[in-house]
Formats: C-alpha cells, sequence, structure tokens
DNA sequence: TCAAGTAATGCAATCGATTACACAAACGTA
DNA sequence: TACGTTTGTGTAATCGATTGCATTACTTGA
C-alpha cells in the first residue's frame, strides 16, 4: 500500500519509459498531449510522489535554506525567522534553523553542516566575536552558494545585508529625550564589536553634538544586555558626581533593569528620569510603566532577507548581486519617557 | 579551487578504486590500515567534504527532520524549537520549520511538504481544528516516519507525545486561588477541541468539587487567549449579578487583559481580586504586578522530543515505539495572586 | 519517389556514495 | 604440492529523476 512509487513503477505500468514519464511529469513539449495526460494521470492514481532527494543529487540544488541566529527563542530572532519562512514557503523552500549560542566555533560548525547539506543559501547573523569566521564566509561565497547577512552583518563585497538603520535609530531616542528636557543622557551599550551597538552608539553620539550637549565618556557603558546588568550598570551611574538624568538603553532588557533600579532608589519616572530601550519587546507594551522603544521590524526584516534570496535564486549571475538594504526604524514613545503630555 | 571533490577524484589521484576510499572513509574494517590512513590524509589534503545528499538518496535518510508550529515567534514555540535543535544538533540531525497559522490546509500542506523532503521524522504542535488532519496523520504512520506530538496532542496508537499534566496545572492554579482565600473562581478558557485546554479546565473544575466550592457555569468563559479578549470578557464576568473575585486564566495573555480590565475599575491586586495567568511568558515575570502562572518547561519539551525521536531512530522496531511522556507543571507564584505573605 | 524535416519516444549516462559479490594474493596446513 | 582461509580491493548495481543524443515513424516538398 505504502511503498514508493517512482517513475519506473509508471513507465512499467503504462509500458513505457521513465525518460518519456519524467518528462511528462514537467509537461515537456515534446511529449504527446495524451501521453501527458496519460502519465498525470496514473500518477495521481498511484499516488507517486516525486522523490525530492534524487532530484537534489541530479541538479545540486537541496531545496533547503539555512538560518542561524544566536538564539530562536527570542522575540527579534523568532520574529525574523517566521518573516523568512513565511516569504520562503510559498516558493517551496524549506527553512533550517541553527544556533550558535554567541559561540563563534559554533558558528563556523553550523555553517559548515549547512554547506554539507548542500543547501541553496544561508542567512546568517553572525555573533560577536569576529576575526576567525572571515574564513568560514570566503569558504561559502567560493562555493557560491549565496549569502545574506540580517541585522548583524560584515561588510563584504558581495555579500547582502538587510539591517535597520542604527545609526538614525539611536539618533531618534536621544534626540527624543533631548526633546524631553533631558540634559544628561547616558547610554547603556552592547558589544561594540557588533556594527549594530557601534551605530547606535555614533546615533546617540551625534544627537547630543547636534543639540549642543557635551558628550561625557562616564555616561557610555558597555554592558551585557540583559536585566541583571542593566540594574546593576545604573546603580554605577547614579552614584557618579553628576548622575544622568535619562537613560537611552540599547536594549530592551537592560532598560527594565535601570528601570527597576531607578523606582527602587525612589525615582519617578518620567518625571525624574526618562528610558528609552531598544528592540519593542512585547513586554515593554504590557508593562504599567511602558517602556518607550524602538522597533526593529524583524517580521520585515525576515522577508526582505527571503526576497533578497529569491531574486538572487532567480538572476542569471547571481553571485554578483549585491544589496545593502536599510530599514526605517520606529520609535514608540510610551510612558517611560513621555513628558510633554499636554 | 573550489570544484566539488567527490570519492572518485580521490581515487583518481590515489590509483585505487572509489568503492575502496568510500570504505576506507567510513573506516571499514576490510581495508588495511594503511590505505585508510592515505585516504584520510589525502581527503583531508583536497578538501574532500561528504555530499549528504547523495548519501541521503542512497540510504533514504535525508538527516533532517521537520518541526510543525502554529507561530514560531512565541516564547512556548520558539523555547520547544530551541530544546529540539539543541538535542538533535550534536546528532547530527538537521530541524526543518514550518508554520501552521493555526490553519489546518497549512497543516497538512505542511506535513506533505515534509515528506517530499524525505524528512527522518516529524514533530508536530497540531492546530485547533480537529478532524481533517487525520488522514494525512495516517499517512505519515503508513510510511513509517516517526511522528511525535509535543503539547498539542491527538491520541493515536503508535504515535508517541509529550505533554505537560494541564489536568494538574490547572487544579494547581486553582487550589492555590483557593488557598489565597478566593471563593468564586472563574476560568477563561481556550478552544476546547484542544485537549490542552479541556484538561486544564477538569483540572479548575475538579479542585473545585474536592474543596467544597460549587462549579458555576458562568463563570467559566472561553475566548481567544490574547490581552484584549482577556479584558472583554473580564468586563462580561464583573457585570454578572455575583461577580468572581478570582480569575484562572490558561492563558498568560488573556491573565494581562483581565488584569489591565480590574485596575481600570478600580481594582487592586491580589487584595481585591486574584489572577492566575498559564505559560510563564517572560513578561509575567517583569511587571510590576507580577503575574502567577504555570511553567510549562518548553525547553525541556523539546528536548524530551527529541530524545523520544532518537530512541526511536535507534531502535531496530522503531515504529513500535510508543511513549507518552508527561511533564510536571510548575507553578511560580507572584504577586497577582499572593495574599497571606506574612 | 526520395531526401529532409519533425514529432514522439527510448537509451544510457549522470549526480555521489554505498555495498553485495567477485576475485586475487598471501598465508597456513596437511 | 595442493587446497582452504583470510585479507584487501575492484566491479558493477543501486538509490530516483533528469537529459543529451539517438532512433523511429510520419509528413512534406521538390
Amino acid at each position: 500500500m505504502s511503498e514508493k512509487i517512482t517513475i519506473y513503477d509508471i513507465a512499467k505500468e503504462l509500458n513505457i519509459s521513465a525518460a518519456t514519464v519524467s518528462r511528462a511529469l514537467n509537461k515537456n513539449p515534446k511529449i504527446s498531449e495524451s501521453t501527458i495526460k496519460l502519465v498525470l494521470d496514473t500518477a495521481e492514481k498511484m499516488n507517486y510522489k516525486q522523490n525530492r532527494l534524487a532530484l537534489a543529487l541530479r541538479s545540486g540544488k537541496s531545496g533547503n535554506i539555512g538560518v542561524i541566529v544566536p538564539r530562536i527563542n527570542t522575540n527579534f530572532f523568532g520574529s525574523v525567522i517566521r518573516g523568512i519562512e513565511e516569504e520562503l514557503h510559498p516558493n517551496k523552500y524549506n527553512v533550517i534553523i541553527c544556533q550558535t549560542h554567541e559561540d563563534e566555533n559554533r558558528e563556523i560548525e553550523n555553517i559548515n553542516t549547512l554547506l554539507d547539506a548542500q543547501v541553496d543559501g544561508i542567512m546568517i547573523s553572525i555573533t560577536n566575536e569576529s576575526k576567525k569566521n572571515e574564513k568560514i564566509i570566503h569558504r561559502v561565497l567560493e562555493k557560491k552558494v549565496p549569502l545574506i547577512f540580517f541585522d548583524r552583518k560584515k561588510n563584504i563585497d558581495g555579500v547582502s545585508s538587510i539591517t535597520i538603520d542604527d545609526f538614525k535609530a539611536g539618533y531618534m531616542a536621544t534626540k527624543h529625550l533631548i526633546d524631553q528636557g533631558c540634559t544628561k543622557i547616558a547610554h547603556l551599550s552592547g558589544d561594540q564589536s557588533l556594527e549594530i551597538y557601534e551605530n547606535r552608539f555614533k546615533g546617540y553620539q551625534k544627537a547630543l553634538l547636534d543639540h549642543g550637549f557635551p558628550f561625557i565618556e562616564e555616561y557610555v557603558i558597555r554592558s551585557k544586555s540583559n536585566l541583571e546588568e542593566g540594574a546593576l550598570v545604573t546603580k554605577t551611574l547614579l552614584q557618579l558626581e553628576t548622575p544622568p538624568d535619562a537613560i537611552f538603553s540599547a536594549s530592551d532588557f537592560a532598560a527594565l533593569g535601570a528601570i527597576q533600579e531607578l523606582k527602587s532608589q525612589g525615582f519617578t519616572l518620567p518625571q525624574d528620569f526618562c528610558v528609552v530601550g531598544f528592540g519593542n519587546e512585547p513586554f515593554t507594551k504590557f508593562m504599567e510603566l511602558s517602556i518607550t522603544t524602538i522597533d526593529q521590524s524583524p517580521q520585515e526584516m525576515g522577508k526582505m532577507a527571503a526576497k533578497v534570496f529569491l531574486e538572487q535564486m532567480n538572476s542569471s549571475d547571481n553571485f554578483k548581486i549585491e544589496k545593502k538594504i536599510v530599514l526605517n526604524p520606529i520609535l514608540h514613545i510610551r510612558k517611560s519617557s513621555l513628558r510633554n503630555q499636554e
């Protein structure tokens, strides 16, 4: 009942050759209408399913694409993957997921695994550290496997990328705090070996400059992007001789930690202190004191990445295409920073 | 430089047959030590990579397993997938992700896609509706492709499943509210065609009964599991002649909606009203009024699903194995329901 | 009537790795 | 010396679909 039916079975059934069956199934115009119909009907009747592994071997295309992220179970990466899957699914590509846990060796291993599995493309948000993986990335390019960076990228010729304008985002967030009357704005940054944090920082810096505020070294602290670190670092900031009156955090989690620390020290937000986060994590909207934050449109980012991949596949000189797409950040102004609400 | 190296290339290089190369690479004991070493060295030197598609075709095993979930970008499913990936990765399996968006047709289509792609196994959390997909599930079983349900399952002979004890969870949550002195406990349920919601409801009912409380039909409302519906439904509950003094919600999002509605109507939690949610969404811990909830150990669930799959693959009579694993729910008691805090 | 063209199909190689079977060489043993 | 074993390799088929190059049977035009 459920043995695997191949084109040879159909061929035998109809007393024709497997080649004809194959051509008929592919609606090759060289095959007569009547034969095509006959084959299609018989295939249907015998419950034939094409073995995509055989096709994959012959064509060298597996129909799978690999996506590498630090972690799957975060709102940001989950949403990017959702966007990728939704765009690729109708185009008959399957999405294979890998996690790096920010470990560069694992990143290399994942890329190798995907190459071994003959994926038709790789989309990756690179991990923190940054030198060792150059080599493997070039191996991908040599193999002419389309490679697309999203969010966390490297600048490499011939590689497309989808990012948001982190500089602009940093600028917007800082400008917003200035508009609210904050004058001593601190910045919680992340690993500055990553462009995204570097750019958010630069946007922050530029906004200060443009509006006549001094850039104060002490106000910029690099830390891990989690709640505990955010709280800890805020405690340090508050112990400064001239403590800040606002924080622009490059992460929502650190922002939340900051808010908790501020509250525990008796501050009232946004009157005494304003906080802006980054990422539009679901919880930022849910809090009683909702948190102002930057939305990165992760699902859109995933969709764009998939679209660029598809374009690359459909163009003849595929490896020549290089797109650098930059999405616009969206500032969601919420209670943690909104003062002038008249 | 980057042409694909095959065992034939190695064979030619060493003037031996491809069969010997293949055997040597697989450390076949029939091959002499010296030849093995020679082949391995040459393979290394020529940068040989096994073509897994060829292997897949010959063996009928693709090395991929498919995971089907309603949506990827939720904390629960994201965490399950993370668990699956982490368990399967060291065992050289790749994880292919599909989404159903709770659409049964899409579910069927996804299963077919995965079967066409010759996955070695399928893990699925089924969608809401429930009759049409029986047929396709039996097709999977006929093909002897290991099938594993997680969280949302069907009771089908020969199919393993990993779930949490939703009955117990419902019981625990309700008992906890009783312990806090609540006497009129309402329940926000989900789609009761799904076992999980049915069981949570039954646990709720049993807890009431065991502690001498009447079961009041009006206090049970089925709704979608989101914030807006939670708020809406709570409004309805509060308009009852005898409104409840506690809510056990089968979803954290609905619980949050309920809390927002309660607050907007001037209730103080947990004094006037207690709320317990379900799922341990990240935000439940972050709120100023943190929300009591049930943790489902999703990552553990994913790991278990993967382990069961691996067992099934490693046993000779693989399709005979049937495990029904039930994980223990964990009640996290937080501010939204903790009164007796002496 | 015959060469040339065309439509429809078959043959066999191919993708790359594995493996049942065959076989040669070397060894031991009676 | 002759025969059975063991050891190490090679030959060729196989997995299933595709496709370049025949081949066959017509049709058409001169």
